[in-house]
DNA sequence: TCTCTATACATCGTGATATGATGTATAGCG
DNA sequence: CGCTATACATCATATCACGATGTATAGAGA
C-alpha cells in the first residue's frame, strides 16, 4: 500500500491493537501487519510518539526473565479513535469526489 | 482534518480534479477546497511532483492577458486513480480493524 | 556445546512532504 | 489610487515512515 496513505491510519491502528486488551510491541506488529505493513522501526517510533501525547501508558512487565512493554490505552487514547471515527466521514466524502463521474 | 490522513489523498484529489476536464491552479483549489482543505502552497507543490511523475501534463496558454497554466491528466494518472481505488479495499479492511469490537 | 530462530527492545540517518510565510503580477471596481 | 480577486511560484521548517543496525535472552535442534 501507498505509503503517504498509511500515515492517516498508522496510529490508529496501533491504538486500535492496544484498544481491548493491553499488548507490547512484538505482539502488535504480529497483530496489525496481517492488516498493514510496517516495520519494527516504525512501531517504536509510533509507540514513543503516541506515549508523548498521553494516548497511552507503559507498563515494564518480567515475562519468562525478560522485560516486557505493556502498552495501555488511554482515554486521551479511546478519544483519538473517536475523533477517528468522526474524520472517516469526510474521508468517505473524499473517496465520493474521487470516484465521481466515471 | 488530521493533517497525516491528508497525505494520502490529496495527490488524488488534485488528479480527480483535472479528471475529467482540463482545469488551472486556482480553480483546483476552490473545487477541491469544500472537501479538503489545501493552501495554494501545497498544491502547487503537488502539481510539481504529479508533473515530474508524469501524471499530468502542463499547457500554458493566455486568458484575458494573464497566463493561466491548464494541467491535464494523462493515462498514468487516470492509472493512478485506479490503483487508489484497489488500494481503497485495503484502507476499508483497516477501518474494520480500527472499529471492530465495540 | 554450538548454532539458529523467535522473541523483544531501541536508535540513527535519510528522504518525502504539508504548510505558513512570502513574493510577483494583472484585471476590474469604487 | 487602493483594494480585491485572480494566478503564479519558492523557501524554510517540522513531521514522519522506514531501512539499517544494534543489544539481549530463551528454547530447539544438531
Amino acid at each position: 500500500m501507498d505509503s503517504q496513505l498509511k500515515r492517516g491510519v498508522l496510529d490508529i491502528c496501533v491504538l486500535a491493537a492496544i484498544k481491548n486488551e493491553d499488548s507490547y510491541g512484538y505482539k502488535i506488529i504480529k497483530d496489525v501487519k496481517p492488516i498493514l505493513e510496517l516495520s519494527e522501526s516504525t512501531l517504536y517510533t509510533i509507540l514513543k510518539r503516541l506515549e508523548d501525547a498521553k494516548m497511552l501508558v507503559v507498563k515494564v512487565e518480567l515475562h519468562e526473565g525478560r522485560v516486557r512493554k505493556y502498552y495501555h490505552i488511554t482515554t486521551n487514547g479511546l478519544k483519538r479513535i473517536e475523533e477517528f471515527k468522526n474524520e472517516w466521514k469526510e474521508v468517505m466524502a473524499i473517496y465520493s469526489f474521487i470516484t465521481k463521474e466515471d
